[in-house]
DNA sequence: TTGTAGGCGTTATCAA
DNA sequence: TTGATAACGCCTACAA
């Protein structure tokens, strides 16, 4: 494999001196290279198919235009709807300040070891983002954190749940169950289950926490049959929800966690000889792109995942030109009314 | 913000010299290194939160164990059902390997600019993954494919149409319009609609010709009429195909290029006052998460996208490792048969 | 307006 | 088993 042609090279071809093309290059406007080198130096780039090469750039600056992103997962990256949109609106915000964007290789199977493989690997990135993902705990989180403090590094954290740290922090809370459970307790629904996505996790926890806390403060007694796991996927949320629908045949309501598994959960109702939202009303989360095409159109939650990630993209960006204060940045949600839920009074 | 400490200072502080411990470093059961030093490196490791430059360890041994891949669009990238699934792919093979994506940013307009600025930034990359778009014209995709030959490092193109030149290629061809229009005209359709998704870009053009193509065949006389723009948007989708209903009353099928699409085609159908697939079949493309929830359960062609990406990260890696030999893969989709196609004889 | 020289952090070669 | 030393490609004083 050939070796790329340096900047001596181009130098030596165009009859000046290395730093005249580095100065050149970087700045075609400037004064220090007379008008006759800048042709030459144009004409050897051309000729040599000079392309600089960043990494000697960055050793050189101390500067690489790169921000690592840090994901503790074994699961394929790209292939989740949420990370996708945190992704889309970091890689927007970045780009257009010309910051590229790095993802690290890591064969380790804990959150923390493969945070750790990804930093070692990672000196040299101007910045990081780190997400959190389901398969994190708060004690991961905490370690995660100081081993990425520890670069000295510019960072942001996302989706992660709240720390108390002065650290740079984009929160997306209090839409998890909170909203949609309480938007059915306002429109009188009590016979409520939760579907959820994986079981397991701090997420999880989290979650099934927040949907007690929430309904026993309506004098509701629920234990953890009404929540169920649905592990994002269509087949796996209608069965969950057909067998869920005999055991309590009284439900009227049923907050999901993602569009697709509301979607699955009101197929499930149909086949039970239920209609949505007459008989049962559901709810589901993010908006996506198919929420309008369901039978009902799905009343849901707009998380904003975009917007999160261009908020993150902002703190860091803050964060990498000077600005020492700590940010956090709280996301809601905003809900969307179409046709899945109905209030119970008008029901009866 | 503070410096991150060298292999010099781990040095010092373990009072051995910077070469042991980078071949301590790198391979940890060297016998270049005595034991009492390994121990004493380690300690000034953890002690100075060593992290290794990349940049500095690509710069001296030219290689980054870093992939660039360079996607020609000014559209947010993770934000595209085919790309992330491509990326997906591609990011599980390579991470394997330990190879990394590095993502470059282009303030650039046209596709040719995008990918020169990307590649000016890139030198040192191991090696290329090169992605087409619908902004790409057949002129573009080649001039691309020129300039990144210019590096003369291993590089991979993906799902561009078929380019006739010795380089590493993955192609998913013939699934477009071929396999769907194939599969209503077997099933005895002959008044097929078309809905595609963007409008303009080598990608439609070629689809456009091959639908008159084959519907040519079967003594079809189409005109552009027939081919519909939903704009991978289900508002868009359902609002054309209603209008279209109107044009083309007879229509007993309509081929659609993504799920979402299919999904609002349907949705517009049945406002329509007709029913799927008993008055009018609909076949998809991409076998998404969705397709099995719609009403009926929507037939669709599986185009393995994650597959492309894996085949595309094996033409690199292959590639990486010295093999010259340069290789074209043709990716074949399946029919995934379900309930929103209907054989035109038993209709009547 | 230009060239020389030293350094960024790591690795590889060589001599000890 | 180890330590100097040069080199990777680029940038930036500094000197001219």
């Amino acid at each position: 494999m050939g070796s790329m042609s340096s900047i001596k090279e181009v130098a030596k071809h165009a009859g000046v001196s290395p730093a005249s093309v580095s100065i050149y290059l970087n700045n075609k406007n400037t004064k220090r290279v007379g008008t006759e080198a800048k042709k030459r130096i144009e004409k050897a780039v051309l000729e040599l198919n000079y392309h600089k090469n960043v990494f000697a750039s960055s050793l050189s600056t101390q500067k690489s235009k790169l921000i690592g992103i840090i994901i503790p997962t074994i699961l394929p990256l790209f292939n989740n709807d949420y990370t996708n949109a945190l992704l889309s609106g970091i890689q927007i915000r970045l780009s257009s300040f010309g910051y590229g964007l790095l993802f690290f290789p890591s064969s380790a199977k804990s959150s923390i070891e493969i945070v750790k493989e990804q930093l070692e690997k990672s000196a040299g990135c101007d910045g990081y983002i780190l997400f959190s993902t389901g398969f994190c705990d708060m004690k991961h989180i905490l370690k995660n954190i100081t081993e990425i403090e520890k670069t000295k590094k510019p960072f942001v954290t996302l989706n992660i749940p709240e720390v108390d740290a002065a650290i740079n922090q984009v929160l997306i809370k209090d839409l998890d169950t909170t909203t949609g459970v309480r938007y059915l307790l306002d429109k009188g629904h009590r016979e409520i289950l939760l579907l959820l996505g994986r079981s397991g996790g701090e997420h999880a926890k989290y979650l099934r926490k927040d949907f007690f806390r929430i309904t026993e403060k309506h004098d509701l007694n629920f234990n953890d049959d009404r929540i169920l796991y649905g592990n994002y996927s269509a087949i796996d949320s209608y069965n969950v929800i057909k067998s869920a629908l005999r055991v309590f045949p009284a439900t009227t309501s049923i907050c999901c966690m993602s569009d697709l598994m509301a979607s699955a959960a009101i197929k499930a109702i149909k086949d039970s000889g239920k209609s949505v939202p007459n008989d049962i009303s559901v709810i589901g989360r993010n908006n996506s792109l198919y929420s309008t095409l369901s039978e009902p159109a799905l009343t849901t939650i707009d998380l904003h995942m975009h917007e999160a990630g261009l908020s993150a993209a902002n703190l860091l960006l803050d964060s990498l030109s000077g600005d020492a204060a700590t940010k956090k940045i709280l996301l809601t949600g905003s809900l969307i009314e179409r046709n899945s839920v109905q209030s119970i009074t008008q029901e009866e």
